[in-house]
DNA sequence: TCATCATTGTAGTCAACGACAACATTGGCA
DNA sequence: TGCCAATGTTGTCGTTGACTACAATGATGA
């Protein structure tokens, strides 16, 4: 490990891990593959035997900013309690997410990736949903959402939480606290999707 | 116009047009200076003397976007009719512009700006909140909306809106269509803002 | 009318980057 | 043990943003 005379031994990892501080440092415009090498000690070409491009090294950034999500928000929908409450869990945990890895999000999120990825990509966002959708017709059982397609209620609730993510990293918020404009907006939510002449609760 | 045997007359101008144009099909990552000069007939260095760097050029994209679809946003918080149909019909229009312009919108909002312009680009995010918050405290006037801060509630409307964009930008609305998407959003974020016991709008 | 000079465009250069090709080293496997 | 695929290196090319020095232009004012 602290020999690597020539063969770094595992450097796909090591340029995932730095790369990942880069990014939450610099944004994805300051990725630069020969910065990478630089920082790890290796030669200018060495990234290329692990990633085709820089967009590989991107794409798989995000596939693992995804399973990282899914994992999370998979355990706020499977935690005790009301199912309104594990929504609001859910959502609180996105948004945390969301902030604390804002530009890993956006590569998540923003559709620049290769054609190959793209596909993984786009499996994992759905899943992200998928989570959402599990647990609003879960709710559809209890009576405490509304009817509907619990897949496009679980679009219309992350729609919610990522936009707010957005405007809060664009610092559209202001002076908003963002837990404010989080608790704000899972009560906006909830009640929405609450069965109509049902009351809405708090 | 056709002459323009050493100044070219409006390069200024000319940039910001082949610059969007370029954005729309290309993304901002595909925008190089030196591909612009190319276009325009110009030396590579000759767009300096109207954009100190990229980011500048960037950045009065941005602002000529929120400009556009600001006065659209105010055109329909203006039109006639009920607050409702009208917050649904600013809804609409921001929707269409968000994916009509996706990477543009995706400049005006994401927060890698200068310094400088982004103050003016927060202050013209501001306004697009401000349209929807003006029409939120109408709607409180009549009774059609729940109590609260206008400013906080725009918050979250402009959230949900803003997030189905992204989710249909990048492709996680899946076969979806988006009109369906936004009426549900705009269906559920309604119902979400009407004051309680009194029963959600079609 | 003409000199002046700020504005606007040009030419040249530099360092950094992504991508690619040719070559070197290593370690595992037959 | 020798081969070979995996992995890392060196060298190079074309592109880019940024900077500097220089040139053309046209408006201003004497």
């Amino acid at each position: 490990m602290t020999d690597r005379s020539y063969h770094h031994g595992n450097l796909r990892s090591a340029l995932l891990e730095r790369a990942e501080e880069v990014l939450a440092a610099a944004g994805a415009e300051g990725l630069s593959l020969r910065a990478l090498a630089r920082d790890l000690g290796v030669s200018h070409a060495a990234p290329s035997r692990h990633f085709r491009d820089r967009q590989a090294l991107l794409d798989a950034l995000a596939v693992g900013g995804f399973t990282r999500l899914n994992a999370r928000l998979q355990a706020e929908a499977d935690a005790p309690g009301p199912v309104a409450a594990r929504l609001a869990g859910l959502g609180r945990a996105y948004l945390d997410f969301a902030v604390t890895h804002a530009p890993l999000l956006d590569l998540m999120f923003t559709a620049k990736h290769a054609e190959g990825s793209s596909e993984e990509l786009r499996e994992l966002g759905h899943h992200s949903m998928a989570v959402a959708a599990g647990l609003l017709a879960a709710g559809q059982q209890e009576g405490a959402v509304r009817a509907g397609d619990p897949a496009r209620l679980a679009q219309v609730a992350f729609s919610a939480l990522h936009g707010l993510a957005a405007l809060a990293v664009g610092g559209l918020l202001d002076d908003t606290p963002l837990p404010e404009a989080t608790e704000l907006t899972l009560d906006v939510l909830l009640a929405g999707l609450t069965p109509v002449a049902a009351g809405a609760g708090g």
